[in-house]
RNA sequence: GCCGAUGUAGCUCAGUUGGUCAGAGCAGCUGAUUUGUAAUCAGCAGGCCGGGGGUUCGAAUCCCUUCAUCGGCUCCA
């Protein structure tokens, strides 16, 4: 008998052997019938596994991230099973679960090509495969039977895999007919996969390597009810709503045109206007904490480049150089903005007592990406950083490092952002040789990251291998509308470009040290940063104010009669502040008519005084004060609740 | 750059197997209307159907090519 203990601390005992299924069993018919999963002793595993043990198990129902990702491993496994009986011969290599759904990536032999149109064929042939209640079953193999089999079946791609693995961790799975090489854990059997949606194709190199053949891979996602698919399926049509290049082209703030070059953005009146607000609300912060603001060409001398190391990293694929009349010379579109700072560093001499110095830039840079990587404002060619630069003595690094922190989450949280991940890039463990610098150099600098991170409190993830080459860094990534993550704000240690550009200041000792650089940037583009803007804000809430800006988005269709109600409700009020006329000619904007047809974008006031009252007055009932724009904001989102009855 | 898909008026789209197929709604303009509020009525204007080439008596509709966009891969200083 073994002891198995479940997570409110009971313990039962069970035969040696047992599943975890007849253990759940023995607790419920009702939750054998919702689980997909167990975690043994941690451990995610199939429920039809033995426990010879003693163990604590925890089950998993669909709710928990285990059952769902057991759910569409099997769900992949099923895929490769149709795509077998569809296409004989066809080769596979991974097809894991991932965040929504799965995936499976494919070689379908020379000359097949599968397109969208077989989706429906191959979505049908699971369905009639799953119907067929196939139990899985786990196989434990020997490196060379698993070699010889797959060897057999002419699957290059599982062979290497398999070549890769240790003798004795090779689990096979077999689904009826089709075996494949698998870690597992899965599903008993496809009974329960009953909603099943193929959603798209994609070409994927081999491994992740572009040297390597394309696999086709088909993305997919299941559900054990129909009704759950429905509300998948109906949810992503709601996010594609909130899609910024749709809002931005309904709202008129960018655009991009053929005739100017793709990923070249073009701010429309109102996008700009965005813009430079932004900006604006940056600005005032940065000089609050002793930033100085400077400003440098969009071209520099080849030669700068070169010096910075740039040049030999990035020259191949970037925008080419600009030659001029004079023989010989050359400049390049600047890719980034620290070799002029650098240099704006160099142009005076420095003491210890001078840093650290904050340098901050605007910086409009311009990097050659590749075609297909390109993606509305998120992705573009042409983007401007609040790109900046601390120089600091070495144990100023990470007191520096906290304040910029400290930076980000004072915008974030100024401008409502909750939902971001802090990830600590570093380098790779094995592979050094990507990578300048001492070693020494780069362990103080990771550290101080760590530190500085913990210390502020932040909730971070550990990258290895993401490491920028010349150091490691912090960085700020947030969703999409579709969950896509992007990476926002950034904070890189760098000891190179001091070296390189030998920047020195003299210390209390009278003698020359070289300062660590920092690089930063909080939107890390605003072209990226307007775009999560946009798609993070709309759809939440119609309305969003703060004491700072006021703002009313663009929303989703779901808000839209939520969003005319507001405006109608606004419109029976004479709104103004009592300052400046730019406000009183945003007040008469939200009257217009116009405007108010099209839930809208606006932002007013970006500082204090502009935007610290507003009178606040109901047609026909006289004044109904003076209020801050925080208590405005108050006020309209009670009357706009009470009077019209919209549910929060 | 690679794989797959898409590309029709400013916007959203309809155009069956190639032959009155160059359309609709919204936006725009003109004129009525003036009704406490998103879209009243009438009329007008708008596209060489992404560009180029080809097949055909004839192509938005088939083929090739090119550009751009979308979904991924790779990349992201």
């Amino acid at each position: 008998m073994i002891n198995i203990r479940f997570p409110d601390n009971t313990v039962k005992q069970f035969e040696a052997g047992v599943s975890s299924l007849d253990i759940a069993k023995s607790i419920s018919p009702g939750l054998a019938r919702q689980v997909y999963a167990s975690s043994i002793n941690g451990e995610v595993r199939d429920l039809l596994r033995p426990v010879n043990e003693d163990a604590s198990v925890k089950f998993h129902k669909w709710e928990d991230p285990e059952a769902r990702h057991t759910f569409w491993h099997t769900s992949a496994h099923l895929l490769a099973y149709a795509l077998e009986e569809l296409y004989p011969g066809i080769k596979f290599g991974i097809g894991p679960a991932v965040e929504n759904g799965f995936y499976y990536d494919v070689d379908p032999g020379e000359g097949v090509v599968i397109s969208e149109s077989d989706l429906s064929r191959i979505e049908k042939k699971m369905k009639d495969l799953a119907r067929e209640k196939y139990s899985t079953e786990r196989i434990e193999i020997s490196k060379a039977e698993a070699l010889k089999m797959f060897e057999e079946k002419g699957d290059e791609y599982k062979t290497e895999l398999i070549s890769e693995l240790d003798d004795g961790s090779i689990t096979l799975y077999k689904l009826g007919d089709f075996m494949d090489l698998c870690r597992g854990p899965h599903l008993p059997d496809t009974e329960n996969i009953k909603a099943i949606k193929l959603l798209s194709l994609a070409g994927a190199y081999w491994r992740g390597d572009e040297k390597r053949k394309m696999m086709t891979r088909i993305y997919g996602i299941s559900f054990p009810k129909q009704k759950l698919l429905e509300e998948y399926m109906l949810m992503l049509e709601e996010a594609k709503k909130r899609d910024h290049r749709k809002i931005g082209k309904e709202l008129g703030l960018f655009a991009f045109s053929q005739k100017v070059g793709m990923g070249l953005p073009l701010w429309l009146p109102r996008g700009a206007d965005l813009r430079q607000r932004l900006i604006d609300f940056m600005t005032a912060e940065l000089k609050r904490r002793d930033y100085t603001i400077v400003s440098t060409p969009h071209i520099g001398n080849i030669e700068l480049y070169k010096t910075s190391g740039h040049y030999e990293k990035y020259g191949a694929d970037s925008f080419q150089p600009i030659s001029t009349p004079q023989e010989g010379e050359q400049f390049m579109l600047k890719p980034m903005n620290c070799p002029h700072h650098c240099e704006i560093y160099n142009a005076t001499p420095h003491s210890y007592k001078d840093l650290p110095v904050r340098m901050a830039e605007f910086g409009t840079v311009y990097r050659y990406e590749q075609h297909g990587e390109l993606h509305g404002l998120t992705r573009v060619r042409s983007f401007t950083q609040d790109d900046a630069h601390h120089f600091c003595e070495p144990d100023q690094m990470k007191e520096e490092f906290k304040k910029i922190i400290d930076l980000v989450q004072w915008v974030f949280k100024s401008l409502d952002f909750s939902d971001y991940k802090a990830q600590i890039s570093l380098r790779d463990t094995v592979n050094r040789e990507k990578y300048i610098g001492s070693d020494e150099n780069w362990d103080k600098a990771q550290k101080a990251i760590i530190e500085a991170a913990g210390e502020k409190g932040l909730d971070t993830t550990v990258v290895e291998g993401e490491a920028a080459f010349y150091g490691p860094k912090l960085d700020f990534m947030v969703k999409d509308a579709i969950g896509r993550e992007w990476q926002l704000g950034t904070i890189q240690v760098d000891y190179n470009l001091p070296e390189r550009f030998d920047l020195s200041y003299t210390g209390s000792d009278n003698q020359k040290h070289q300062p660590v650089l920092l690089h930063r940037a909080i939107f890390g583009s605003i072209e990226r940063f307007v775009a999560v803007l946009i798609e993070s804000t709309a759809g939440k809430f119609p309305l969003w104010l703060s004491p700072d800006q006021v703002i009313i988005l663009p929303i989703s269709e779901k808000y839209h009669d939520y969003s005319k109600k507001v405006l109608k409700f606004l419109n029976n009020y004479d709104i103004r502040t009592l300052i400046d006329e730019r406000s009183e000619k945003i007040g008469k904007k939200i009257r217009d008519s116009e405007l108010s047809r099209i839930p809208y974008l606006l932002i007013i006031g970006e500082n204090e005084e502009e935007s610290s009252t507003v009178s606040v007055r109901k047609q026909g009932e006289g004044d109904k004060g003076i209020m801050t724009l925080e208590e405005f904001a108050a006020f309209i989102d009670k009357q706009v609740k009470t009077e019209l009855q919209i549910k929060g």
